[in-house]
DNA sequence: AAGTGGTCTAGACCACAAC
DNA sequence: TTGTGGTCTAGACCACTTA
């Protein structure tokens, strides 16, 4: 008959601190007792005590605050910030964003040919390997609040005998009219991914610890069905949703 | 002049396991150097290099199975599973899912009175508090490969007045159907977060260390603009992605 | 039996923030 | 100055997997 393992030390009082957060004992925002004091209340030394906060900050409930303390963080509430996915074609030819929000970009992107990776090149329906044009920028909006990484894709082979042989074509947005220009009518697909920031990227959109990323593919059809160009979003995925009417 | 801090030994060995599982040094699927020998090699001891672990695992950029060693994940390649969101109203008068897939309950729902939280009563427009029909369940398809969280909310005030006063009204999709029986035309709205997994949710979905959840709402709105009823899916986050149409 | 990771101790010293 | 978390050592012993 096999005995049942005793949970560990650190499990006990991860688990102690959670149910805390989670029933109100530990208000989000307030300080959790310092490491020092739960080591004394356990019975354990302060490197178990870390390793059961380490899992909580892995897990976005607590932050901690150089010199200051812990602090319970609240994944609870409704996001504060809700936007709207799509993509308007106004009047005048342009294209903008259903979230009427204003992107500015931190440093001007610049134009580089990439060779396409494999999942984007599935999704664009091209070899992998193909050439492509690429932008990518970390933008801001709501005066530096918001922040997302951003990146336009267009394969090579979708500019052959246009204009844009020889010239770069523009990013996303503007990329659009373009193409609209050229004589395609668009229509737009959006793949949702998530997946824990890599280092740089929580840096870039002041991510903590513990708050993954929303990453956002969307596929621009043009005449054919034929894939012509990619966006790809990077988002923080802590107070933040995305609304699709369906 | 402020001197350059010195980058932890732990941080060290972290970005080199990174930048090697990243630039493909170290193969996804294949075993990193064991803990011993990475302690050798970088001259700490044994704790040192499990915190630079640590970080990898609570990234989903490592897995380690127990008495066997540590694994390099890859978080990179497309996700084997594409789920087309959306709701069809089939000529039956039955609601099926927009991916065709069919999900079974891994234990019978029943439903339960709740009184809507915050973020929920916020989305239904209804007052905190406010009672609820409740339904909640492990939902599995493709024979246990897939699966997922499912719950479905019906505030008591849209059952005024109807059969379903007194009869617990079905769970989503035969919510909608009866919903379409008693007058409403429904639309729908998603809402996607993300977030990391309570342990409970990471056990139920089978989810490995480092993985994040996406978490989608979706509202029924009915007649007069009103939402009718919710549900709310929490999904595995790795090797899965949502795909809207704009 | 040998090799792997998992848990834990009992310290030490450092860096940062608030008083 | 005091209290907080951050880094690191040098072990010990255990549990699991494979051979």
């Amino acid at each position: 008959m096999p005995a049942k393992k005793t949970t560990p030390k650190y499990r006990q009082i991860a688990d102690h601190l959670r149910e805390g957060i989670l029933n109100g004992t530990y208000p989000a925002g307030q300080p959790l007792p310092s490491e020092e004091s739960l080591a004394e209340q356990f019975g354990v030394t302060r490197p178990t005590v870390r390793q059961a906060v380490a899992e909580l900050r892995a897990n976005g409930l607590v932050e901690v605050l150089m010199g200051r303390g812990m602090f319970v963080r609240s994944p609870h509430g409704r996001p504060s910030i809700t936007r709207p996915r799509g993509v308007r074609h106004e009047l005048d030819g342009r294209f903008t964003e259903a979230d009427g929000l204003r992107w500015t970009d931190a440093e001007e992107p610049v134009a580089t040919r990439t060779d396409a990776p494999l999942p984007l090149a599935d999704l664009l329906r091209i070899p992998p390997g193909e050439p492509m044009y690429t932008y990518q920028s970390l933008q801001t909006a709501d005066r530096g609040r918001l922040r997302q990484l951003h990146a336009t894709h267009v394969p090579f082979s979708v500019l052959l005998g246009t204009k844009y042989e020889d010239q770069a074509p523009p990013p996303a947005p503007h990329l659009y009219a373009a193409l609209t220009e050229l004589g395609h009518v668009l229509d737009f697909t959006e793949y949702v991914r998530t997946r824990m920031p890599l280092p740089d990227q929580a840096q870039a959109l002041r991510l903590p610890e513990g708050v993954p990323m929303l990453h956002v593919l969307r596929i621009a059809i043009g005449n054919d069905e034929r894939p012509v160009a990619m966006e790809e979003f990077h988002l923080p995925g802590d107070d933040l949703e995305l609304m699709y009417r369906l």
